[in-house]
DNA sequence: CGAGCGATTGATCATAATCAAGCGATGTGG
DNA sequence: CCACATCGCTTGATTATGATCAATCGCTCG
């Protein structure tokens, strides 16, 4: 199935006829390599991106060279929905492997939104998924200790990735470095090496080769104090709330 | 002129129609007492919120009791944008002083902004300002050490009220104690007591009573590296990207 | 074979947390 | 009206988490 379909599905059952839709809109691909910056400005500024391959993060530098990683994107994800509403764009995004995109004219988007009602409200809850996740790294880079934080991380990326079926076996992607893993919860490298040892000696999970393997999920959790309502994987579409949607109460 | 449309107005010239559609859409009123939780329990979930008067917290507590404060609500922000596709909340909103709110169902919303795309554009606006601002504090509370971190904070503030002149003078309202604000930007209250000492010394501002006075802005944003490109205070409607939002490119 | 990158380790340093106590203002009940 | 409790701010002393600096090792790749 198409990523963003499936991605899309986890929140709402579709007609064969809005399924199709959303696989006929996601028909202009562009292959981006890796350690690409991935900036809109060869681009027209009226078009949105979808992830269908790959890994991307969101980022950005400051003035003294450090590094803060904003968020993973996932196939399926947007990479920059309502993004044509601003002047400038605030961050970067970098393909960590070899991505394949969709990109969708903003027109597209909303005329394919406004036909199909169910669309719009799966697009909502992506983004309202996304803001969970952003307003959960504030937590966890601000009240969590390192181990606490790493291992916070792992789950949310196995769990997301386990929701769309991206995971083989008990393994997910997870291309990162430990530099990227530090710039991404707020550590040193040489910190999260340590901090990974006393993970992998508890034998949770196991991270190499671009791959993050769970071993021990429950265990997981328990260490990093998870509480997934904020991915909302659980929400689903119901009609009643927005079948009228275009009318006033 | 009413908070809400004072805020959008920042994005789009509004006509008088446009003016006179928000100002109706917002006039079911509800005033909530200082250091209420605004759970939408008791209220219906197909609803929305707007601030007009007083100032919100959203924040998220820790099993362990500890504290994150997510974002500042400002009089015309929203407060709970989209939150109707989801199944549960992943956060909580607090009243820091006596509030006053809009209700607005999702549907009378819905209705609002597919009538006035200009609207939706300002809604849409809105929502990616707040979504630069949660992935800053990411930055903030990721990468910067503690003067950095409270005088962004505090730049980035009073740049929000001033916007929607929100500012007497150069002061600002800030009903927080020094605890609220090491929630905010995950330090602990102690360490915020010594970091504003030392900002005070250099008098780039004035804290307290409620209120944040600006002293030295240039040196202040100095001191936190502000660039203020993640607020999008330029970004106006550009509406021919807009008008056709309806028909496919 | 040499260069470069990522992982790893050790040693030292620094930022910020924690613990503990005191102070001043405010508010409340006797 | 006073005694007392509470809250927020402040200060000092100590601790700890994590940063920084520096070096080594293994691997891949040109």
């Amino acid at each position: 199935m198409q990523p963003v379909l499936r991605k899309l599905s986890l929140f709402a059952e579709f007609s064969p006829e809005e399924a199709a839709a959303i696989e006929l809109a996601f028909t202009q691909i562009i292959d981006v390599r890796e350690d690409t910056e991935i900036t809109r400005e060869d681009d027209p500024p009226d078009s949105v991106h979808f992830l269908l391959e790959g890994f991307i993060c969101r980022q950005k530098l400051l003035p003294d060279g450090s590094r803060q990683i904003l968020a993973f994107v996932l196939p399926g994800d947007p990479c920059d929905v309502g993004v044509s509403v601003l002047d400038r764009l605030d961050h970067t995004l970098v393909a960590m492997t070899d991505c394949r995109l969709a990109r969708i004219s903003d027109a597209a988007l909303q005329h394919l939104m406004s036909q199909y009602p169910k669309i719009r409200a799966a697009m909502q809850w992506a983004a309202m998924q996304r803001d969970g996740i952003l307003q959960e790294w504030i937590v966890n880079v601000g009240q969590r200790q390192a181990v606490r934080r790493l291992a916070h991380l792992f789950c949310e990326v196995y769990k997301l990735s386990a929701a769309v079926g991206l995971t083989n076996g008990q393994s997910c992607m997870l291309p990162l470095t430990q530099t990227d893993l530090g710039d991404a919860v707020g550590l040193s490298a040489v910190h999260v090496n340590r901090t990974l040892q006393d993970l992998r000696a508890k034998g949770l999970f196991a991270f190499g080769d671009k791959r993050l393997t769970i071993l021990d999920l429950p265990g997981l959790e328990r260490v990093a104090e998870m509480d997934d309502t904020y991915l909302h994987l659980e929400a689903r579409y119901e009609p009643e709330r927005w079948q009228n949607s275009a009318r006033p109460t």
